[in-house]
DNA sequence: CAAATGTTTTTTATTGATAAAAATCATTTG
DNA sequence: CAAATGATTTTTATCAATAAAAAACATTTG
């Protein structure tokens, strides 16, 4: 096998779904208004095109592209088929050393993982060097990979350097004039935030999502790369983290909204101090809950 | 070409260097004893030896090594063949955006870089993900890297985060107690201060190392992975800095020793304000010169 | 019998090949 | 003739093969 085709299946997918919301007989857009709509490039659109002319879903003809009909469940590709080799080794993996109970100092091998999660042995390296960055795993030249582990330790150093972080780049709301970009974006965060409280009994584990979103918002403003870079670190660990630790997940996301929005009229206060304040005690309960993660596990 | 035998030939000159600092008839100590020294397995130890005795410069016959002769130069390695693949790509690279004036969001090409750095195509590959760390380069799933450029902002960013990471662990000095081995590290390297400084007219070129152990010490005492990470790249962008920035160096230099030993002065005063005043004098000293070598570009 | 050497097995570093996807260039059409 | 389609070229994602290096196991020797 070489090149999977995730992104051709993918965007075959989503032209389903734009042909089963029209009706029968209407035509489909330009070649390149569909390329821009799924982000994919024209080759891959006109690929998709051919394909559903194939199974006679359109009638493709130079520019004009007619429904034929809907499509059924059966033509659809499966979840598992649209995403790239690269990112399904990067789920299975963390899954693997998050959930699996690995000890530290476990030594990794290549060759194994890549028979593990089905991938050639050169998808393994690419994702484990990419993967370092999260500081989880460690390699020297010519030696194995070490799994220094989810640790204790790991949770606490990951913390400081987000709490240094944000409480640095929290302390530029004070100074944001009303017009600033930033402010919008608050409101609109705080808008989410209260429609999921209202709605806290059955969508309470949307706030996953959300409290990675509130939190890029915050550091966005330091406009730095590095940490922008580190906020994705906190995002997708924290992401496995409520997606794995279900204990009183509700009441905890119900107190971090709450959090959260006390945060937000602190922010807009423009009070350093209570910024400050509030700011360290919600970063100081998301250490917390990360950390007795661990210690359940 | 596969696995390149760098090690090894590394591992050659190095036995020659061991040779040749004893007479002709001693012997050699035992392979596990030289493998330790070499720091690599006593497999390559092993062929070294076999090589050395092919040669004639070794009589081995089993655990007896005898010295025959000492080596001639054409017979050591050059220093082009001693650095694996993976390290050559990557002063190649850095001395290819540090040094060429290649405009930012110049767009690379894999195949492209590894013809110009004559290496496979996967060993680009694998660098340019593990380079992706030093905010540089950039790449979106199915495109191509993109080169953001050794840029004003870039080195801003870089600072700042420096100066937030390295505040940071000075304001553990003032705790520490006397027999703290931070402290002896920093006697040593005041010693090789003041011992460059009394050489500064010919030796003042050494600073750049010394420079990056130094503030590896400071930050190392935060004993966070993600701030000992970050120092890797400061040490990288800087040991490039001073490597092509040769303009004013011996001043540059002499200043920069002055105002490490005023620093390190203050560390040991263990008075909060003052390590604070001379850590960011200090900070700020560098930022400018790494500025400076980038507007006169 | 512990430490050194000899032998075999496992694992990594590096390459090149190929299909998918993107990008570019050429042609058509309203 | 600008915008869309058609055809071609370039570039990336992924795999599998192989020599170097490490690690593990077995045997010898003082």
């Amino acid at each position: 096998m070489t090149k999977s085709n995730t992104r051709f299946k993918e965007g075959f997918n989503q032209c389903l779904d734009l042909i089963d919301g029209q009706d029968v007989g209407t035509e489909l857009p330009g070649e390149v208004n569909i390329a821009e709509m799924l982000n994919i490039s024209r080759t891959t659109v006109r690929n998709i095109l051919s394909s559903l002319n194939d199974l006679g879903i359109i009638d493709w003809q130079g520019r004009v592209k007619t429904i034929l009909r809907h499509s059924k469940k059966a033509e659809r590709f499966s979840d598992r088929e649209t995403s790239p080799v690269s990112e399904k080794i990067e789920g299975k993996f963390l899954e693997w050393i998050l959930q699996g109970d690995i000890p530290p100092n476990t030594q990794l091998n290549e060759l194994e993982l890549a028979r593990q999660f089905d991938v050639g042995t050169s998808t393994v390296r690419e994702f484990l060097i990419s993967f370092s960055r999260f500081g989880l795993i460690e390699k020297k030249l010519n030696h194995r990979w070490v799994l220094r582990g989810f640790t204790k330790e790991y949770a606490l150093e990951l913390s400081y350097v987000r709490e240094m972080f944000e409480l640095d780049a929290v302390r530029n709301f004070v100074d944001f004039p009303d017009d600033h970009p930033a402010w919008e974006k608050l409101d609109r965060l705080e808008e989410e935030h209260r429609s999921l409280l209202d709605h806290i009994e059955t969508r309470f584990s949307r706030f996953s999502e959300l409290d990675a979103r509130f939190h890029a918002t915050l550091t966005s403003v330091s406009k730095n790369r590095f940490v922008t870079e580190f906020q994705d670190i906190i995002s997708l660990i924290f992401h496995f983290h409520y997606q794995w630790n279900k204990k009183d997940e509700k009441e905890r996301n119900e107190a971090a909204i709450r959090e959260h929005l006390t945060y937000i009229a602190a922010l807009r206060s423009r009070d350093g101090a209570q910024i400050q304040t509030e700011a360290v005690k919600h970063l100081s309960t998301a250490r917390q809950t990360l950390l007795r993660s661990l210690l359940e596990n």
